[in-house]
Formats: C-alpha cells, sequence, structure tokens
DNA sequence: AGATAATATTGCCATATAGTAATATAAAAT
DNA sequence: ATTTTATATTACTATATGGCAATATTATCT
C-alpha cells in the first residue's frame, strides 16, 4: 500500500505531470526540465527525487549531467500502470503541447550561454 | 489536468483506499464505514466528499442513510480508470482482507444498537 | 411540534507539501 | 590546484491536508 501512496502522491502535483509528459519524448537533464518549467532548479530536484522514489522515473549520470528518463522496469506495478495510461492523457492539453514543444526545442548547451 | 490532480490527490490517502476497496464488495453507508475505520464520523464524511469531487464515488440517499458506492459513470476517464485498476490490487493485503471482511459482517441496523 | 438519528459543516490543531535562497557536493575544464 | 558547471541538500516560509470536537442540517418517528 505504501508504494501505491508514494505513486499517487507523486502524481499530484502538475508539474511532475508536465516533467513526466516531457520525458515521454526524450530524456533530460535538471537544467533542461527547469528551462521549460520556469520553477527554481532546487525545486526540480525535489520533484524529480520524489518521483524516483515513487520508481515513476530513472536517474543516469553522464558526465556533469544527470539524465532522467521514464522507468520501465516494472519494479513497481503502480508505477507501470501508471506509465502505461499516461501516454494516452493530456496530448490535447495546451499547456502539455507547449511544454514538449520546449522540450523538443531546448538543448543543454544552449541553456547557460543565454545567460 | 486539474481533473486528473483530484483524482490523484484523492487516491492518495490509505484510508480512502481502504474505503474504495470495501465498496468494491457493497454500497455502505457513513456509518458503516465508519464502524470499519474506527475513525471520527466528520473525517468519514470528509474522505467521502473529496472522493465524490474526485468522481470516484457517488452518493445515493436512502431515508436516513447515505450510501456510497463505486462511480461507474465514465464521466472522468482518470477516475474510470483507476476504478478499473484497483480491483486488481490489494487482494492479498491483510489490512485490506480484514476491512472486507469486517464490512461483510457490519450492518447499520447493529451499529447504534451497540452503544 | 418536538425528539431522535444519520450525515454534513465548521473551526481548530498538527503535520505534510511546494516553493525559494543559500550552501554543499561532484565532475570537468583551466 | 583552482575555478566553473550541474545537481543535490539544507533551512526556511506559506499553504494544503488529515484528524477531531462541536455544531448544523436533514429526515424520520412519536
Amino acid at each position: 500500500m505504501k508504494k501505491f501512496i508514494r505513486v499517487m502522491k507523486a502524481l499530484s502535483d502538475p508539474g511532475r505531470v508536465r516533467i513526466l509528459k516531457m520525458l515521454e519524448q526524450k530524456e533530460m537533464c535538471v537544467c533542461e526540465i527547469q528551462a521549460v518549467l520556469n520553477l527554481a532548479q532546487p525545486t526540480i530536484s525535489k520533484h524529480l527525487k520524489i518521483m524516483e522514489d515513487a520508481e515513476l522515473v530513472e536517474r543516469h549520470k553522464d558526465k556533469v549531467w544527470v539524465n532522467y528518463s521514464l522507468a520501465h522496469g516494472g519494479d513497481c506495478q503502480y508505477a507501470a500502470a501508471m506509465l502505461k495510461l499516461l501516454p494516452q492523457w493530456f496530448n490535447d492539453n495546451p499547456l502539455i503541447i507547449d511544454n514538449i514543444r520546449q522540450a523538443r526545442d531546448t538543448h543543454r548547451e544552449d541553456i547557460y550561454r543565454e545567460k
């Protein structure tokens, strides 16, 4: 039951759902996600930790970057079930559409140069 | 998105999940649910309101009683999807098994006489 | 009408959550 | 070695949530 509650809580925040929808398209590092969501960096890190603990998301370190992608190891049936449902949802939501577009156009190499 | 968040939040509490699992067996009134969960009556009413707002549960007044049952009107696709998944889950959870058994043995006519 | 029974609402408290700024950590580049 | 870059952690604040006691509401029964 605890695992289920953890998954439900992880999915109870719009920012986290937006992250998951972006990760459906491609894996992303923290700074890329931050660039799209427009939240402070620690906020993004915290969201990602919550989703990692819920086994919705996986961490992959690559040099300086930490790439996050959707989890697919079926370790948690609840997370797996939700990750299967999510691709059918929110695809006509303007904010999600826009976020996904921005995610496509956002590349880590460009982020800090802009400043 | 708001509706989805509402459903996820509604499912983020163990007490509410326990109620849903009992309602899989039979519809129940507030006092019956209270007798099983052992929480104060206003707490049960509040939980039920949260789930009704999430379209997980339906209210049916019957004289003095208010019976609650699982929602099935496909008004909310998120609630419908979760209600489809839940019957597969927690069926080997001792607390849930016990709650369901108690729910079967609990009848509204007996509740207030016991006092 | 008045009393009783079942549920809902209100007001309050303790804890949880989402957000931030400041700081710490880890890895790469100079 | 020092600096820079990307991320994580800490400390804090404001709001949300879950619980209860007290009260209000609604419906039934005398």
